[in-house]
DNA sequence: GTCTATAGTGCGATAGAC
DNA sequence: GTCTATCGCACTATAGAC
């Protein structure tokens, strides 16, 4: 799969997530009409994530949200009670995201080589769809409550777990040499990290993420491949 | 080198460092004594950073940094005259320090796959030492004004091209092969950068700056070595 | 050189009209 | 369901006593 099926594919699961928060969230959101709630949710969050992008979630002033949202001060209240609850529920939908199509797309009776290229693959499509979400989750984790960053600290840990399995399985198949499973995760994990954490510089460089993909396979492949076979 | 001998090299950096502070700020320094003034600037910037890492630099109050600090609002403002000069003058001196150490360590005369496993290790004590100064660097960019954002990006690829370089020397002497030296340079910096941005990660796994250096220079090396030879 | 007190601003949040 | 108007508060920054 290239980046192109995979955006189409994962066009559906934004649909399902826009929906996701307007079931979820009932409790805080005032607004009953479905097809109100969602369309404003959805421009309430692109236009969120546009200006804490820019200069930072606490930077960013509700006033300027309403601003460039085109909704009142008012409206805005009435899809969440606070502007840190606001901060959560972005937080909550990136996770479930990463949750949902990372689990849904690698195949486990894939040979652990396969998988490997897969999982990286995934990892890099989505975050390049969610680039935005992801850098925002990513930069804004220590802006929350201590049970919210307990969340996102599992959150890394759970990723970076897909990798350790992956390792294990092609070290158990003697397909990897690895001495440290973790430690190897860990890194991998960074990599990935790096092409939504620093876009502008693979933006300069004219880098699409497909050769990024194929950069970062080729690259820990030479260093976990079992050289002895 | 190992760490506890980078430790004490850098301290001397350190002190440099802080009187430096004080005769590139005498624009905005109202302190005309440099034993007060140096005293109080490592109070403050310490304090900031401390304060900074926890829950970020613009969620930090002055009223905080002058609670935390001991120091009143009126004498804070002796050493600055705005928060975002604060902000501008704390990572002027975590890019200048980059330089020097990073500059200085480096025996260019080195085969490079001895420079790259200086490197490396450098990159990694020194990020090590000043944790919270790369931290903060590394989070606050984008608060930062378009000048100031730019020379922070040219800090970012100035550290780089030190890879490249080492990169390219090491496929002249073919002791490298690298298909691709700048992507190359690029995910080892990430690599680096992931020791000081997920602090968290290697605490709670007890894993020393010198265990993950050799970590990485194994894993570095295992990508980057020519298996021709 | 450092303090306290306060001016002035812009924020998050809400009440009530439409 | 959305708007405008406004409250109370916490902030940055400064002026003037010591």
């Amino acid at each position: 799969m290239i980046f192109e099926e995979f955006k189409h594919l994962a066009m559906i699961s934004m649909e399902e997530i826009c929906h996701e928060i307007f079931m979820e969230n009932q409790a805080s959101i005032k607004i009953k009409k479905e097809a109100v709630a969602v369309k404003n949710l959805a421009n309430i969050f692109n236009t969120a994530l546009n200006l804490s992008n820019e200069k930072g979630f606490q930077s960013m002033s509700l006033r300027d949200l309403s601003r460039t949202s085109g909704l009142s001060m008012g409206a805005l209240y009435s899809y969440f009670t606070s502007k840190e609850e606001l901060l959560e529920m972005i937080q909550n939908q990136g996770r479930r995201l990463t949750r949902k199509v990372l689990t849904r797309q690698i195949d486990v009776n894939a040979e652990p080589d396969e998988m490997l290229r897969t999982a990286i693959r995934t990892h890099l499509y989505l975050t390049e769809i969610m680039q935005k979400w992801f850098y925002f989750s990513y930069m804004e984790t220590k802006n929350l409550d201590k049970a919210q960053q307990e969340k996102s600290i599992e959150s890394e840990l759970e990723t970076e777990q897909v990798f350790i399995d992956i390792l294990d399985a092609g070290i158990r198949k003697r397909l990897f040499h690895v001495e440290n499973p973790i430690l190897t995760a860990s890194v991998i994990k960074s990599m990935l990290q790096d092409w939504y954490v620093k876009r502008w510089k693979y933006a300069r460089r004219q880098i699409t993420v497909d050769e990024y993909a194929e950069f970062v396979i080729g690259f820990i492949e030479s260093a976990v491949t079992d050289k002895s076979n």
